[in-house]
DNA sequence: CATGAATGAGGGTTCATTCAT
DNA sequence: TATGAATGAACCCTCATTCAT
């Protein structure tokens, strides 16, 4: 039923959970939680039901393992946080780093379902709450709002409240990586999941609003 | 265990199918269609079991009499496909009103619930993918360009990609509506679920941005 | 697949949980608590497994509820306690009694399934040990030891270690159940579990020994 | 994993059946067949999982291995067979010697676990009923009846059913067997598993009884 | 129509057993 | 021979659905 001479039993025996891990993360994010059944899983891994028990205690333990190990890791904004030899850029461009490094996290790359999976499961896994909020929101809003007191502090922005560019930069990502796992696969929509340069014009929009008279 | 000197059967019986409809769609909002039990539906409807399969063939056609039902209404955008009377209002006074019958639509009122369902369950009921985009992205997205190219012709708006504004105007409430059903009862988050003012000042913000130099 | 013309629904509602109870305890007798599948004991009370699981919130409950409602009334040796009326009786003729008491408790009726049970599941059920020894040997061992104190004193018995009368007279009476429902249905052995007149006349040479000189 | 410098191999090759029946043993006395996992076992042994499998075909096979090699050997009752060179003794030294033979091999040693196993598990396998039966007790049977009827003859015992003494004397050690093995871990019962001279002195009060006036 | 006891297919989990190393 | 990762049959339990009352 599985092929042993593709998937060779003592080479994988490492590589096991790592690969349970990636496979529930996908039928997760496709299906939701409670509409994966185990056995799933584990064909999509290469192994049989029993084995993804060997691994991980229950189908919950699974997700709380992928919460824990896969998604507790600081959201790529260190860079931004001191403004290391940034001096000379502008603070626009400063936030438009942020807004694509965004991009690149969450529309690129898988991570975007995960964005899908914390606020389908967030109900029946708090633990994905204080994930978003305290890994990915929190980093981002601190950034975002020491770039925009920069930004009016040397003349460059008018006045402003810098959560609002927080939110006029980053929820769109949000909503463009639900779209594109969600509702793309059914009824695409280029005019919403675009492609690359649809966010970084997104922000070029936002930030000629910000811009000072 | 039913108070019957309260809901007296009579006046209720022509009510049921609605009143099951919207216990259903609390339920599928708050903890997703697997997870919700067809006996927490009919206790949250004030009946039994058995009597939800009177009106029912399934738990699955809930959901989609819910989406047939409840959802195949077009959005409240009718009144600005034609800009009737409307000759003397600004463009930008024209999107600001878009944006804001969709805060009014999504935010306020129950039909925030309902987006998230959308993007919880398009997956096992693909209909909703079709009810979002055809009833409501799409006529969103014509009104939006309509007035967004009126704009330019008039010379308010310098010339910009009227997608662009749709997404700009648009995400960030689908977003903001996902955060308050699904992260908010667990990690409130004042910055991102403000109130009432901030998709308003967040429309400022973009249109600001996109106003003729 | 169970026969409803037998088992009309509505008039075995009350009457299921003991229904389940007493298929269970005969199993578990039977079987032992791990050996018996929790369909075999919906199935021997004319149920499917699912209604098992309407009365009962998992097998082992089943059991917990067992030792609670079937096991936890004390002993019928309550009528022993205080001698009342005896005062003309023997001390002999009174721990004769006392035998009979436990031959008719425990081989006849089924409490000598549970007596089985008790030796047997005690590992995973430590309630069955405190039921044994609280309800069913302390009392005893009260009891025959206020006669035995009495028989002395009274010049009826020699000098003796209450507690040995208990063993001598007891003891037996647990072994003899347990050969009737673990061995007796494989290799019948008469000269054991004889019939009603061999504990009698067990006592009789028990109470022989005791006679003082 | 396993402290290969303490056991050496070769040692312990030829050992290993022995100790995984010793491990066997143990853990089904202590927690019955059906509970007893197939890896205690073997860890029991100092050995994994699949070595198991290489001395014996399945677990069931180990406790059928058990019955056979372990238990299928009489109990030592041989010695009182011919009476020989016992002419000279009373029938009731005899008798108390049997008593006590019983006494060291059943609560002494760990024979006493086997009788647990005896009761517990004779279900599913009734070569543990022919065991206990043909191997242990018509032996002590024919023993006992031959020294009760040598003791009437000579004038020693009053009249009495052969049978009467079998069980006086040794229903009492199978139960304090059982008692030791099942009901004191949880509940110690001092006055039932007292201690070595405990059935000594129920020997000695049964056998007062037994005594010609 | 309304009820809720009963059903049984389905999914989570365990563990005896196998087999490549 | 020894290992232990992997397997999958079997079991516990849930819950959508039915139907006698």
């Amino acid at each position: 039923m599985i092929d042993r001479a593709a998937f060779p039993i003592r080479r994988r025996k490492h590589a096991r959970p790592r690969e349970l891990l990636v496979a529930a993360l996908d039928l997760f994010v496709e299906k939701g939680f409670a509409a994966t059944r185990a056995e799933e899983i584990a064909e999509r891994a290469g192994v049989s039901k029993g084995t993804l028990y060997i691994y991980f205690h229950s189908k919950e333990d699974l997700l709380n393992d992928l919460i824990a190990q896969r998604f507790f890791r600081r959201f790529p904004l260190e860079s931004f946080a001191g403004h290391e030899g940034t001096e000379a850029r502008s603070s626009r461009e400063l936030l438009r780093s942020v807004a694509l490094a965004w991009r690149s996290a969450l529309v690129e790359g898988h991570a975007g379902g995960v964005v899908k999976l914390v606020f389908t499961e967030v109900h029946n896994f708090p633990a994905l709450a204080d994930f978003w909020v305290h890994q990915v929101l929190t980093p981002t809003r601190a950034v975002v709002s020491s770039i925009v007191e920069r930004g009016i502090q040397r003349g460059e922005f008018r006045a402003m409240d810098p959560d609002l560019v927080v939110n006029a930069l980053v929820l769109p990502v949000v909503a463009t990586c639900l779209h594109r796992h969600a509702i793309d696969p059914h009824v695409p929509c280029a005019f919403i999941t675009a492609g690359h340069e649809a966010l970084g014009r997104h922000a070029e929009l936002v930030l000629q609003g910000l811009m000072a008279a």
